[in-house]
DNA sequence: CGGGTGATTGAACTGCTTCAAAACATGTGG
DNA sequence: CCACATGTTTTGAAGCAGTTCAATCACCCG
């Protein structure tokens, strides 16, 4: 697995939903400036306060993006980035230099392309199609994390589980992450997401085996998650 | 006033922080095309779920930009907008077309300049400069907006309380907001700030006479507000 | 002086947190 | 193959912050 190879980080460029509408053209110079990396399992990308310079593009596995909070005492998981994502977009572009998050890859080959923020935002401001798929990729990436917060806010756990379970475990028997990752990405500990899952499972909504999860009563757990937008309690009729 | 003045239409956009870096000739042709529009409080700048097919820069007075949670029991304010600052920014440039939040003018005389969304799109992918300094500005509002969540998420609302007096009431006596606003700021109900101001007050944290705040010992305010960052409860030594 | 808006207080309740311990799984070395 | 060590999941139980409903109080305006 050569580290510099502008064929195929060409290919990953051009695919990229965060450079699409740009021609081959347009991301030859970044191509070629790109290396790839291989990580494993838990191994950095960055951490919360390092000088960014480099963006990155996942090309195969996934890389956690989470920050510390409570004084260390919790971890809130802001995405995870599949392929073809891009991790600290944001702060690149924006010229945030500490990384406000840390990146970690979540499975062990996990490769990603690295392209040097400098010549990234020149070539991104400098061409006009590019400016715009990445404002557009950066403002639904936000639109994404304020619902997510939202949520966190105003819905209550069951809420939040339900939606989740909705959005990864639609295709049948689905593994489920561990519980502390899961946790993380909810916004509470370890013990209340295992409380919640039985609770679930003991009102027939789900099947429970190991780590693997099946959606049985579609309609319930959707009404559980407030398909009108988490009106929590309020909803109950009297 | 004239609804249409390029020469004050120019001179607001020069001074926003947002298009920074932008010489006057970029700035000019969008200049050309904006209007004056002027607002009572309380007046209706656009709705969520609204075409977004303008942007608004304030020219003087304020504009808060707030989404209804919880199936509309809830409110949360994301900004206040004052002067030279914009308003729709992320909705339009990332062209995320239904907006994502409410916008009303929070001051009788609120001005705000209206430019058409196209045309600041095209002016500003193709101006290097510009796109640099937008995705800058946007950049930072998302930092913003993800440590005020964040503390929502994860701080208890003594912190919050504290941090805004802090950064709100430092000048001596401060006028606050009534206690729904100041209630749709920190994420909770009136009630809750009655308590927790009475709390602070019995404290003997700050005075409070009618709506008018002074911090009396800042020390402690600064304490509860968490300079770390939030620990909470955690921080109790034991 | 009455009426309306906002502020305050009371009280019951819910959901989350935290600490702690038990149950279960998984891998290691004897 | 068992015994042990480690880590994760599950369950218990006490406590607290925030919510909600509701009632009272203070103030401003005409």
């Amino acid at each position: 697995m050569n580290p510099a190879d502008p064929a195929r980080a060409l290919e990953l460029l051009s695919r990229s939903p965060v450079f699409r509408g740009a021609s081959p053209a347009d991301l030859q110079p970044l191509a070629a400036l790109g290396t790839f990396r291989t990580l494993r399992r838990g191994e950095v990308l960055f951490r919360a306060g390092d000088a960014l310079d480099t963006l990155f593009l996942v090309s195969s596995g996934s890389v956690r993006v989470y920050r510390v909070v409570r004084g260390g005492t919790r971890e809130l998981t802001l995405h995870v980035e599949g392929p073809r994502q891009l991790v600290a977009g944001v702060g690149v572009l924006g010229g945030s230099d500490p990384a406000p998050a840390h990146a970690v890859a979540l499975q062990t080959p996990t490769e990603v392309l690295c392209l040097p923020a400098a010549a990234v935002r020149e070539q991104v401001f400098g061409t006009p199609a590019l400016a715009a798929a990445v404002i557009a990729a950066l403002a639904r990436r936000q639109a994404e994390l304020l619902a997510r917060l939202e949520g966190l806010v105003f819905s209550e756990l069951g809420e939040r589980l339900a939606a989740y379970l909705l959005e990864h475990a639609a295709d049948d028997p689905h593994a489920l992450p561990t519980n502390s990752d899961l946790a993380a990405l909810l916004g509470t500990v370890p013990e209340l997401v295992s409380r919640k899952l039985g609770e679930f499972y003991r009102l027939g909504l789900i099947q429970l085996e190991r780590r693997r999860v099946r959606v049985l009563d579609r309609p319930e757990l959707e009404r559980l998650a407030g398909r009108t937008g988490g009106e929590g309690r309020a909803s109950d009729p009297r």
